[in-house]
DNA sequence: AATGAATGAGGATTCATTCAT
DNA sequence: AATGAATGAATCCTCATTCAT
């Protein structure tokens, strides 16, 4: 009983505080975007008053940022990118776009409020926005290292179209999905993606 | 001519204030949203008051909706989609990708608006959504015919699936487009996506 | 075919139109009262642009005027007061009590309405109001000359007295019917209070 | 009385916040009914502004609806309904109806905003309308009780009656006082509907 | 670490009314 | 006799944010 203030659950916590605000700001801002997503939507669903909410994050822009952020933290552990593989690079590309789409199906909140986010065009951007495609720029080059790696007989240019070509796809194919519902097979168009990137790849290796 | 239209001016004329409130709306939801389009931004960058617009449009998502009929049929328009066509499938499937690459630089905004529309999971969905989503799915119904045609030995649903591939790289490649700028170029990036899913076409049919 | 601008029904028919719009008026304003009667509820109702409503009337508050003006006569042809009367003193107030309230039953809406206008206290008094008021004043002074004949006994001061009473007794009992419904039944309540006021003027006389 | 009282002031007083906006609320809604009370004028009259009245009540419907409760409160205390009484049930009868009409006179706004709420007859009813019928009923059944002891001859259906009876009479006298103001003598008023309706009692007493 | 209360700016929409035709 | 279009003021209500406690 001595420590009765340590072991009375509940008040005063301000890490699971945080966490149970960020949980509802994913789930809103995820269905609705930027502008959708209320301080007071949020404070409904968390159960916590939107004046505890400005004391964890600065302000709304904060807030999206940081769900951003978590959310890509969260996608990042659901793709389990494997260290190094073994195969042809075929196999390894195909390995690689299955972990991918069993991700998005997993954890769409990230690419489908980054996507929202990232088609916004609005004066003053968002930071969240901005945080948003640079974790996509860092993604977007360590493909192309792994591309890089696999297909040694393109050059820099190539590479970097192929990247660009692989994203867009991963994007248009989730977007589908989005749409269409479980109709939308992820996991297979992200393998014939696989393969006909990795075609692809080839003839421009062939064409050089 | 006559000095009767000279004079009245202002007064009265229905069809050019409809206009003017679509043009003013496609272009702010085409860059903020359905959320981040205030009639009163509307009214202010088309000039008309509020209340004007509401005799118009029953209300707002009455006019998001028929922003994106609009501008659906404005990029029908701009892709200027060739009647009786010659030469290689490859060839076809490569000029018309040209084509709809000019029309979503020239007009992105339906595929903007529409984009952003799709991705939103709101509770009471948007008239301009189900419209969208409609639109989306003649145009996928079209684009199977001619894949029909073009690959006749793929079963329904290889040409399916190849339309949804072609369609999602599509989007994909307009994100990229609108998130990266002018450094995308994206007639080249759609004559790389003509020629992989020309490949995949004919790697499905193989397959069969 | 000559007189066909004659004939030729529902073109220009001031009348009926006038019939139409004060039906819808008087429809909505029995139910919402002054301020929740909007233009644009009756343009819906009676089918008529708001704009052909102030081609009939001046403003609102003349609709509402004359909406009190129209029930009003509809109301008094309702209770069908019989010219004069046999019988003694507490039969005849009895048949009026009846007739009185099997109009109220039948066209509740001028009562209604006008308890709604009286008791309302707002800075310019709405015409409507005033009417009401008037033709009010009017009744009770028909009724009052109606009860100097029937208790020649009672002096101005006492018919005065017993006048507003029986109407105080009418309204509170129709209020009664409104907020309970059919389960009043407001014949057999009438009834009472004609014998009850009988009786009361009996007493009053005496007192004398 | 310390620094601290005086020093904060206006900041953070819910409680007399709430009383304040609904002190403004009565006297609005109870002179201009629902439509006519805008939350403007409210915010005006108590000096907080709009959105603090937001605060306190979830709409203008619970705003309304509190009105409703805390001036029948109001009301109830002002008509200081004596504990055991004495005399004959004439006396008995007079001494509560003088009350209640001194209690209509100092504190006139629950009955009018509610017969205002009650005369209404809107698609989706306000709760202020819904919560006024309610204390009503339990102020009729708390009649009916006292007619019971002091008319023990009448059934349970004439001591209905009679309270239906004794209820429309205050009503209409009270409608008859607001219409008329100060000409009007509501306490003689009563009185008389006191003798009126003990004598109703007495006579539907014997034709049982 | 948290929150009850407050607030000005802005949200969508409806209002009564006008006027040119 | 009637109406399509327009309009400024007002409607209810939500917004992001602050601040004293």
């Amino acid at each position: 009983m001595t420590s009765a203030q340590t072991t009375r659950k509940k008040r005063a916590n301000g890490v699971e505080s945080r966490q149970r605000i960020l949980d509802a700001a994913v789930e809103i801002a995820g269905e609705r975007g930027y502008d959708g997503t209320s301080i007071a939507a949020v404070s409904a669903k968390c159960g916590l008053p939107a004046s505890s909410i400005y004391w964890h994050f600065k302000d709304k822009d904060d807030l999206i940022a940081a769900v951003i952020e978590r959310s890509f933290e969260a996608w990042l552990t659901a793709v389990e990118l494997p260290g190094e593989e073994t195969g042809t690079p075929l196999e390894r590309v195909t390995v690689m776009a299955a972990n991918v789409a069993k991700s998005l199906v997993d954890a769409p909140d990230f690419l489908r409020l980054g996507l929202m986010l990232a088609l916004e065009r609005r004066p003053t951007e968002p930071r969240g926005r901005t945080v948003f495609l640079q974790v996509r720029d860092i993604t977007h080059r360590k493909i192309a290292e792994v591309a890089a790696v696999l297909f040694p007989d393109l050059d820099e240019a190539a590479v970097d179209t192929l990247t660009t070509y692989a994203i867009a796809g991963a994007d248009g194919l989730f977007v589908q999905r989005e749409v269409k519902g479980d109709a939308v097979d992820l996991v297979a168009l992200f393998e014939l993606h696989a393969r006909v990137v990795h075609d692809a790849a080839t003839r421009l290796a062939q064409e050089r």
